[in-house]
DNA sequence: CCATTAACACGGT
DNA sequence: ACCGTGTTAATGG
């Protein structure tokens, strides 16, 4: 399969493009469900994640993004609320254009509408596999979803030595399985030779 | 904080 | 009646 950066425009672009970098704590959250999309935002460092809560409170984990991704994009185009919030996992530092800006950047320079175009595609592609292994009530097929889409983003051609950097409870709010399930789980696929774990990390 | 385990309730097959 | 998942609680890292 292809590896695809999904975006990471240069910062120097991005500044001169009316950019600001910005300091985001621990939980801290980006934007909340409902907002309007004011911004095109991406992470230098740190990790976001997409999430929103069902009527029980249990949260659901849309996506987790690191270094280099962009996030929320899709609200540039579209002129709806945010679906989900977006919410600091670690200490991040996200550079943030307005929508205007960024809108004349992509007009400007179109080989990143190109390589927007490549990156939405592909998040689309994995929505659909996700959604796919989702409707399955075998939480198996649910994790090896999560892992395949996992493993294709963090481009790693080789067999089988990527690690997943995600917690058990991330894993399960992504999946939508408690976390006792998910360790169950895991642990008979790792009996089973699907992937190993080696002191509590998943390799696949 | 996170991961693991056990005991139990409960629903589906 | 059995199996797997969720719930709760205890324990260890």
């Amino acid at each position: 399969m292809k590896t695809i950066s999904c975006m990471n425009i240069g910062e120097d672009i991005l500044y001169s493009y009316g950019g600001e970098i910005r300091q985001y704590k621990k939980g801290e959250l980006i934007y909340r469900e409902g907002d309007h999309a004011l911004y095109y935002f991406q992470i230098v460092n740190g990790k976001v994640k997409l999430n929103n809560y069902d009527e029980e409170g249990k949260e659901f984990i849309h996506n987790i993004f690191g270094g280099k991704q962009s996030f929320g994009d899709s609200l540039l185009f579209l002129d709806k609320f945010y679906p989900t919030n977006a919410v600091c996992i670690g200490p991040s530092e996200i550079i943030r254009v307005p929508k205007e800006q960024f809108l004349k950047l992509i007009k400007t320079e179109p080989k990143f509408s190109l390589e927007m175009n490549a990156c939405l595609s592909q998040r689309l592609y994995f929505k659909a596999i996700m959604l796919q292994s989702m409707a399955s009530l075998n939480p198996a097929s649910r994790l090896t979803g999560l892992l395949d889409y996992l493993k294709s983003y963090h481009d790693d051609s080789c067999g089988s030595c990527f690690q997943v950097e995600l917690t058990r409870q991330q894993i399960a709010n992504l999946v939508g399985l408690r976390v006792e399930t998910v360790i169950r789980a895991l642990k008979k696929m790792g009996k089973e030779g699907y992937i190993t774990i080696e002191n509590r990390k998943i390799i696949y």
